[in-house]
DNA sequence: GCCGTTTTCGGCCCGACTGTTTTCAGTCG
């Protein structure tokens, strides 16, 4: 029983509760849910140390309804609910428009329980005779099921670079464009995103949304109106737009950059202080007091500015009252995995250096595969001899490293007098990620013993959407990482992320440093370092934390430390 | 159901857009 799937239960006892028409009940377990699906603590440690009080928004009642779930694997409350309601809630309320308070509707006078039953009923014209109800009601219905079926309901941050280029030139073209903020997700860096929220400034907005609104790439409009419109473009990406002017510049990216949860727990802060917080500003009465920027927004509610990075609701609150948040890493100097034409990358040591001179940065080092054949194009000796050769002779801090793979028992696939050679090795797993718990820790920590291993990259092997990363006992590998001064990754590729937040967060705390990389097959890639930095922040590093922050020769005695 | 140095009872964020209404409920951000 993990955290997903308690709150997953939470969740949907607030379905049925709302569907039974109880007032505010849902609104708790949801903020229970909320709570329990985002912080970094495991649900039973908290339940094992008698704290599951302790959780917001977590009281008495449904502290021992979590109690149950986890003792018993199931919760008799819940089924109860469930026996009762023969409506799939998920199902229906995935349909655009569609929410709590139709579907009772419809299951009530129509005994619709399910998207094949409603399908149905529209189809046949039932829908439009229901009180409140009409035909284009019965339409949209009809063609939100139709796009339900063919749209994706997330997408990996780092592949809707492009579209937003797009949007970005298409908006700002026009005169009546001012400020341009992508907000939402996208702004704090979660790695994955469910649309793209965008924030313009105009003082006529609406010849601004009529200009939005021709964009070719738009499919199908969702809503329009004097301030905003949401459309989805052809991919199937939705896109947000809204639209305020600048005086509420400030406060419109406060509400639109999220989360939702920490806006509602600034307006209630704002409440107690007698102010009224919305994205048009901070007011005390009529009189808008902030609003311009968004740190005259927190400062006018005695807060210290939050960076979007940390605005999940997650104690950063409590944090800035205290005048406690850190200050975050911002910026490195180097990248020290990338691929090239040597393995299983696109471009040549050339040119992935002149990229790295554009990035801006001090040092770099090449990571290319070697040791093993398993991974296409590791590199043999003379490879790499001849790589070093090419290295050596730049006007530049090129270090050469290689990335060598773990193999199921733990033991790296080249051998010492090889790793050697190197200025540094990374040491990861690509295989064998259905060991157990103990098996997969074993390995990690047999790679940091050896002497010449000094990065462990992707930690967690996960790929985003695709696989779930393996679970390591963290304490043994933070502990190892500290002991042979092994630096584990924070892996900046739009897939990986990996570390996440949570981990760097407790990396941190354990008293670890680490190292962000872009993990670069080609030149273009580089710019992922972006997406790690912004991960590193989700996590709290400072630069303190992260090796690669430094000049090029403290980073190097840390990198042979 | 949860929460609280102005409350242990009585609140629970605030606003835009749509479709169906002749004044607003529902849904969404
Ligand atoms: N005050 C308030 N703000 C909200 C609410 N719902 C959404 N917002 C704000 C905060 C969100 O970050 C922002 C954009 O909404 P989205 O639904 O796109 O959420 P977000 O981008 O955070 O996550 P996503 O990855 O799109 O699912 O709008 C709400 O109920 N109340
Ligand atoms: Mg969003
Ligand atoms: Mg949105
Ligand atoms: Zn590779």
């Amino acid at each position: 029983m993990d955290n997903t799937r308690v709150a997953r239960v939470l969740e949907a006892i607030a379905d049925l509760l709302e569907l039974e028409d109880v007032q505010w009940k849902p609104r708790a377990y949801r903020a229970a849910a909320q709570s329990i699906a985002f912080m970094s603590e495991d649900i039973n440690d908290v339940y094992q140390k008698g704290l599951l009080e302790d959780i917001p928004h977590v009281g008495s009642s449904i502290a021992k309804k979590i109690a149950e779930l986890i003792k018993t694997g199931s919760l008799r409350y819940y089924e109860r609910l469930k026996k009762k309601s023969k409506v799939n809630i998920e199902e229906l309320s995935r349909i655009e428009g569609l929410g709590p308070k139709t579907i009772k509707h419809l299951y009530d006078a129509l005994h619709i329980t399910n998207l094949a039953s409603l399908k149905k009923a529209a189809e046949e014209g039932k829908i439009r005779n229901l009180e409140g109800m009409g035909k284009k009601r019965e339409k949209n219905l009809l063609e939100a099921i139709h796009f339900a079926q063919k749209t994706k309901d997330r997408h990996v941050r780092g592949h809707v670079v492009r579209d937003i280029d797009a949007l970005k030139t298409h908006i700002t073209r026009n005169p009546a464009a001012g400020l341009f903020l992508i907000a939402g997700s996208y702004r704090r860096y979660t790695e994955t995103i469910g649309d793209i929220d965008i924030l313009v400034t105009s003082t006529q907005p609406k010849k601004l949304i009529t200009h939005i609104n021709a964009f070719e790439r738009i499919e199908r409009m969702l809503a329009k109106g004097s301030t905003k419109t949401s459309f989805v473009l052809k991919n199937g990406l939705h896109v947000d737009v809204r639209v305020v002017d600048k005086n509420s510049f400030g406060s419109a990216a406060q509400y639109f950059t999220g989360s939702k949860y920490h806006n509602i727990a600034l307006r209630k802060i704002a409440q107690k202080k007698g102010l009224k917080l919305s994205e048009y500003g901070l007011f005390r009465g009529e009189k808008r007091i902030a609003g311009k920027n968004e740190k005259s927004v927190y400062a006018g509610l005695g807060l210290q500015y939050i960076s979007p990075e940390l605005r999940e609701n997650q104690g950063e609150i409590e944090l800035a009252k205290n005048k406690k948040i850190p200050t975050l890493v911002a910026k490195v100097h180097g990248d020290v995995q990338m691929h090239t034409h040597y393995s299983d990358g696109a471009n040549s040591v050339g040119e992935m250096i002149h990229a790295c001179k554009k990035m801006g940065y001090a040092y770099m080092g090449i990571s290319d595969h070697a040791g093993t054949l398993k991974i296409a194009g590791a590199m043999n000796k003379q490879q790499i001899a001849k790589q070093r050769k090419e290295i050596d002779k730049q006007d530049f801090h090129v270090l050469q490293g290689a990335e060598v793979d773990i193999d199921s028992k733990g033991k790296l696939t080249l051998k010492n007098d090889a790793l050697k050679d190197f200025d540094y090795v990374i040491a990861s797993i690509h295989s064998g990620f259905h060991q157990t718990k103990q098996q997969l820790t074993t390995r990690i920590l047999a790679a940091m013993q050896n002497e010449y291993v000094r990065i462990i990259a992707h930690p967690t092997g996960r790929v985003i959407g695709k696989r779930e990363g393996y679970t390591l006992d963290w304490e043994r590998v933070f502990n190892t990482s500290k002991e042979t001064n092994t630096y584990l990754e924070i892996n900046a590729s739009p897939e990986r992320l990996d570390l996440r937040d949570e981990h760097i967060h407790a990396a941190i705390n354990a008293g670890c440093k680490l190292i962000i990389n872009t993990d670069a097959h080609n030149t273009d890639s580089l710019h992922c370092m972006d997406a790690g930095i912004g991960m590193a922040r989700r996590g709290y590093a400072q630069d303190k934390h992260i090796i690669n922050t430094k000049s090029y020769m403290p980073f190097l005695k840390l990198l042979k430390a």
